[in-house]
DNA sequence: TTTGTTTATTACCGATTAGTAGTATAACAA
DNA sequence: TTGTTATACTACTAATCGGTAATAAACAAA
């Protein structure tokens, strides 16, 4: 299963450039994804989730976030299908929908480590050459 | 060459987790990276630039947007290290730095994919129920 | 020099959004 | 019923951001 529903073409098996061929709609579906996860708040409470289930009040505690606030995040996460919701009683409990997220991040974060690693031996190449 | 550089923490060998404990300066490293790609003409730069190195002039006409505009977005793909530039005479080229952003836009588009057969099914299992 | 081409930058407008205070609603307990 | 707790919703403000027109700078060609 990968790009074969309705809205996204379906790539060819010779063809590893399917996301060239990607139409405006679809950018913006991938746009959009990618803007909910582009608010440091989102992305805490991502994280609040990533060891269980927690309901509201659990997320505010663990992120420091105010109660209005995390709750609109949390209808955004929802909507994005990034989120869970569940009701149980007096709570409502939310959860990861799918460890796809961490997939994601974990990606992003040794993209961004490669790139501080790599500026910071330009770095010190510059400083050994001014200092010869 | 994952979490070693010295902004990123370190991940332990048997823990797979390492997402939870980031600080919140680092999320919000992941955050303004996440925001970068969460602009479709941005993508569709990105998109454009997929097949080899184009120089401004192309990238206007392979995408249809202004010079402008496109400017200003090639200098906040550049700045998050997505894309590299290079002068050559007159043109200034730019290319994909590395193919880690298709493949995060791939991980996204099967997910969204995923996504939107789930929902068609389960449409289609209410419409059955409603027909009986 | 003058003209045209290529790219970058600045200033501005309109739209979107994060955070918050206040309010509403629903479930439960006393 | 009354009060309390948990969550959602509704303006509202301040800030950010995308798109664009205008301008500038660098260079090539006539």
């Amino acid at each position: 299963m990968t790009l074969s529903s309705p809205v996204l073409p379906a790539s060819s098996p010779d063809d590893d450039c399917r996301f060239v061929r990607l139409s405006p709609e679809t950018l913006q579906l991938v746009a959009d994804f990618f803007k909910v996860l582009s608010e440091s708040s989102r992305l805490q409470i991502v994280c609040a989730l990533k060891t269980g289930q927690k309901n509201v009040t659990e997320i505010i505690e663990a992120t420091g976030l105010g109660q209005a606030n995390v709750s609109k995040h949390l209808k955004i996460l929802a909507q994005a299908g990034i989120v869970n919701r569940q009701q149980q009683g007096v709570c409502v409990y939310y959860q990861i929908a799918s460890g796809f997220v961490f997939e994601l991040c974990e990606l992003v974060c040794d993209s961004l480590s490669a790139q501080i690693q790599q500026q910071s031996e330009k770095i010190a190449r510059l400083e050994a050459f001014r200092q010869a």
